[in-house]
DNA sequence: GCCAACGTTGGC
DNA sequence: GCCAACGTTGGC
């Protein structure tokens, strides 16, 4: 028998001219792996917490007017991001081994975007959206998000 | 490009 | 195990 829990929400940041939405989009089956995150908190959410099913807000970061532009979807369980392993790869980390990957991530598939964007400025002028883990944290690249929160931002970028 | 916030490292 | 130094993130 399969124990099934209720789809959670989280929200994933990237800076576009690294990977963008677009970029998703353009991948095969609009699937890619989320590699590359170096931070033990977002570590444990993608190890342990981050289930197939959950919905993503993709986040760009690092622009000059930042914000959520899309929904994808994940695709994956956790499972080690090999990028640590290869010595020739940006992210490398020589403490991780096939033994102790030390580093987890999930595969991601595009679903749609937001018909507008939904900048960092105006979920600041949101109240329902005060405590938001974006807002409050905002170095953290993967974090979750409430499911008033997915639905709030959802309707703020035209999707009902 | 600046710099505040903050996570990580390493000496003690 | 504390905490100063350091490195990175990311808004501006």
């Amino acid at each position: 028998m399969t124990v099934t829990r209720e789809r959670l929400f989280w929200l994933f940041k990237s800076e576009p001219s690294c990977f963008s939405f677009d970029d998703l989009k353009a991948r095969h089956n609009g699937t890619e792996h989320w590699d590359g995150v170096r931070n033990f908190q977002a570590r444990n959410l993608l190890r342990d917490e981050i289930k197939p099913g959950d919905g993503v807000l993709f986040y760009h970061s690092n622009i000059p007017e930042p914000a959520i532009v899309g929904i994808a979807e994940v695709v994956s369980e956790g499972y080690p991001d090999w990028t640590a392993l290869d010595p020739s790869a940006e992210h490398f980390d020589p403490r991780a081994s096939r033994d102790n990957p030390v580093w987890y991530m999930v595969d991601v598939r595009y679903v749609r975007p937001l018909k507008r964007p939904v900048t960092l400025n105006e979920m600041k002028t949101h109240p329902e959206l005060s405590g938001m883990v974006l807002l409050k944290r905002s170095r953290l690249s993967v974090q979750p998000v409430t499911h008033h929160e997915w639905e709030y931002i959802l309707r703020l970028g035209g999707i009902d």
